[in-house]
DNA sequence: GGTACAAAGTGAACAGTGTTCACTTAATGA
DNA sequence: TCATTAAGTGAACACTGTTCACTTTGTACC
């Protein structure tokens, strides 16, 4: 989105852009070592050189300054996403390529990820209500969770899936499935390790798995044509 | 643990204990209505008219307080899954209600649960390395952690699971998913909503697929006898 | 060039936070 | 009754996000 060559603008606007991002650079410093809690405005403007009240001639608060951090995510996870699905892989290796490139692109930067998803909202307030899936579907977040529907709508066209899925919910199942094991190894360092003996299992063993068990969940019950009966949920 | 008799301990001991339980109450409610930003020590203090400093008579810290309300959200599901697992059901139907139970004691009390997992450990910091296993599975989140081990293990031993599967690596998973149910269904409030038109499924529906579909992917790869695979939920 | 105006940047201050410490008050055991 | 210990307090420290009157700087126009 922001242009990397500074063409474009009068030179006060440049000037000005290239604070804002030696702001966020900071922060993206700051936060990935040190979290939420060690990322202080102070700090960041003794970062940056100016003064704490300078940056928020910038960021309206340190909110919205977290949330441009955030939205970064998605970001990065939709470029990832779309150089599995250019590698030309069979439906199956792509599905869990996206998967993979999910868990890897949230566990890179742990303090990010988690911070995206660290918002709770209050339980009265329910008032946009209406017509939130446009809304939510133009987000990053909702263009993310596209991949994932059209995958499994895919998945369902060409006799992978189970015919019977609804491609939200199993897409919100999905989700839901990566999401957690993401979170878990980036806040119980045991998760890794945890294992009775020496015999540690990798990683990426771990990951493969579930990425595994959640495609096979999905999968179609039988053989599609013939004697395809004991299908359960069709 | 604590018992609710007084009947134990120096008088004295009985008025300190009644006194730290009534910070733990107050705690506890400030906290399930506002979060972890609502919560300060002063805000406590005025709750239970005592001065700030009064509170560190009982608790080092803040830091420690919390780590007492975290605590509860894993015996509260050790309570709601040993209830379920009372209740006689089939193999295959106590496991979805023992997983169910989690997303539910989860979502029951999304402050407590999302603050269970808040924390993040630094990276370089991996000196606790040696004899992780026992000290986790001592803790109440390896208790928990265990009856999901106990679970895939029963199932691999009556041939509804995949036989070939790690049961460590397999509760993992299922852990995982689990996990990120709940946290989607705290933090997103559209995971919920979510859905192109009126037409929205219920949350209920969405769990179900859920832990429907965790499953599936564990069951075994063909049929275990001849003419006992048509039924769902035996 | 000089000038008016807006933007950028500053320092001090406010209200809030967790935490500490010298202190007073209350309860206990000898 | 008195000494000892625990419980409870108020003021302070070092920090936080944020605001606001202020100065400096840069830009556009005459």
């Amino acid at each position: 989105m922001d242009s990397d060559y500074p063409l474009e603008g009068s030179p006060a606007d440049r000037r000005r852009q290239k604070v804002r991002e030696s702001i966020l650079a900071a922060a993206e410093r700051v936060f990935a070592c040190e979290g939420e809690n060690g990322l202080s405005i102070r700090r960041l403007a003794e970062e940056i050189d100016y003064s704490p009240s300078a940056i928020y001639k910038y960021f309206g608060s340190k909110e919205e300054l977290l949330e441009e951090l955030k939205e970064a995510f998605f970001e990065r996870l939709l470029v990832a996403v779309d150089r599995v699905q250019k590698s030309g892989r069979s439906f199956l290796d792509c599905s869990a390529g996206c998967l993979k490139a999910y868990v890897e692109t949230a566990t890179a930067r742990p303090h990010h990820y988690a911070a995206a998803f660290s918002s709770i909202p209050a339980q009265d307030e329910q008032a946009p209500r209406t017509r939130t899936w446009e809304d939510f579907m133009n987000s990053q977040k909702g263009r993310a969770f596209h991949v994932l529907i059209d995958m499994v709508q895919q998945g369902k066209a060409n006799g992978t899936f189970d015919p019977a899925l609804d491609p939200i919910i199993a897409a919100k199942s999905v989700w839901a499935s990566c999401h957690g094991l993401a979170l878990l190894l980036i806040h119980l360092p045991a998760f890794e390790t945890v294992q009775p003996d020496g015999i540690s299992t990798s990683r990426e063993a771990s990951v493969d798995f579930h990425i595994q068990t959640i495609l096979r969940g999905l999968r179609a019950p039988a053989a599609p044509t013939p004697s395809s009966i004991c299908g359960t949920g069709t």
